[in-house]
DNA sequence: CATGCTATGTAACCAATGTTACCGTATAGC
DNA sequence: GCTATACGGTAACATTGGTTACATAGCATG
């Protein structure tokens, strides 16, 4: 654990708070696919990633989702910790999107820490200043843009995150993180096969030039 | 300045804080319609809310513009902060929407107050919380709603802000803030006045019932 | 290979929203 | 009062995206 840590946050964190969150916190392996948190859950503690990418979900009143961004390596969840502050009641679902490593610390040690570290002050406001630009982004995508530019967005993004130009999705996988539904993201993603941008296959798709 | 201060923060900061504010800060008194930052501005300070309303406005690559959210009594803009930490730069235009009053405090002092005060850290991260959550709900309405809805939600929105039934505001206005055409407010309004909700006039329009 | 399930393709249709155009009316400034 | 302008009403139409329905194709399983 403590070498997973110093690999992801030895840059980010003193030794003495390694060290601490190394007494504390709670190392988890995940498989893809994987719910990490549920909307209305409680929470009980914070999540340090070690690796791998967890998709951050938003929920409307009938249980359709939207995808909100992704969190990588030595990323946190703000969502968690403003839900500290508040009623303790995530606003939001997390699923792992590939295999993940983490480390679990109690929500206790945040005001603790903040008061004693300079170093996790920084790491929680710069959290809290990459999750708010995150999301005005995905305001932006949201607010702006037409379907086939948001279906782009979302295929590069996810070859991103996933470093593998083929993304491993069906079209119905796809329509729900967009909010749409499968015929539109077909249509959609036909146009783009048509314009020579992806090539489709069963259960998963390629990129070629987007 | 300083019964301001007290009055709107007495009980957020404590006093040695409060002095030091009304050391380094300076009062501003800026009538409505008054543009407080432009996207693209350099941030040269944070803004502590005394009284009055200030709206946060997102643009997309056209200029057409989406209210965000309001800033009200004992608020500060999160995305101030954020800007400080990052290339500095606005990334929303902020408009005073009535009368306001406010103290401008130089963002040097952010660091160091972080370190010093207990009281001004929490503020921080309410803030910061308090607007992630804004935040959070305007992309609700956006992603989840119609345009009626949302109508619906706004006039509610200003009314509450405003602490006024009758919106001052022209159907090309409203627009504006929706990030909707003039032709499609007029028509939502009209359904709205003939289902009895609301009264309309030249250049406002009054809540009866939403 | 037969069966059945899942994923995808596609047409036809509908609803919401945006666009253009044109009109009448209120109002401010003269 | 006259006139220019801003504001609001409304019709006609285009576009986007969602819905329903059904066909076909791939694939796993026995």
């Amino acid at each position: 654990m403590i070498q997973d840590l110093t690999a992801a946050y030895g840059k980010t964190f003193e030794n003495e708070l390694i060290n601490e969150i190394v007494q504390v916190g709670t190392f988890k392996e995940v498989p893809e696919g994987f719910k990490l948190m549920e909307i209305g859950d409680f929470v009980r503690g914070m999540p340090l990633l070690i690796s791998g990418v967890i998709k951050i979900l938003r929920e409307d009143e009938d249980g359709d989702e939207l995808l909100l961004y992704y969190l990588e390596k030595g990323d946190t969840c703000s969502m968690t910790m403003a839900c500290c502050m508040g009623d303790n009641k995530s606003e939001i679902r997390a699923i792992a999107e590939t295999d993940t490593k983490l480390i679990m610390v109690p929500i206790q040690k945040m005001e603790e820490w903040t008061t004693k570290y300079k170093s996790w002050r920084n790491f929680v406001f710069n959290s809290y200043h990459e999750r708010l630009n995150e999301l005005l982004n995905t305001l932006d995508n949201i607010a702006f843009q037409k379907m086939d530019e948001r279906l782009i967005g979302y295929l590069k993004e996810k070859a991103r995150v996933t470093k593998d130009d083929i993304i491993h999705s069906t079209h119905q996988e796809i329509a729900y993180d967009l909010y749409s539904s499968r015929v539109v993201i077909s249509r959609l993603l036909k146009k783009l096969e048509e314009m020579g941008k992806i090539k489709l296959h069963r259960n998963y798709l390629k990129i070629l030039d987007l």
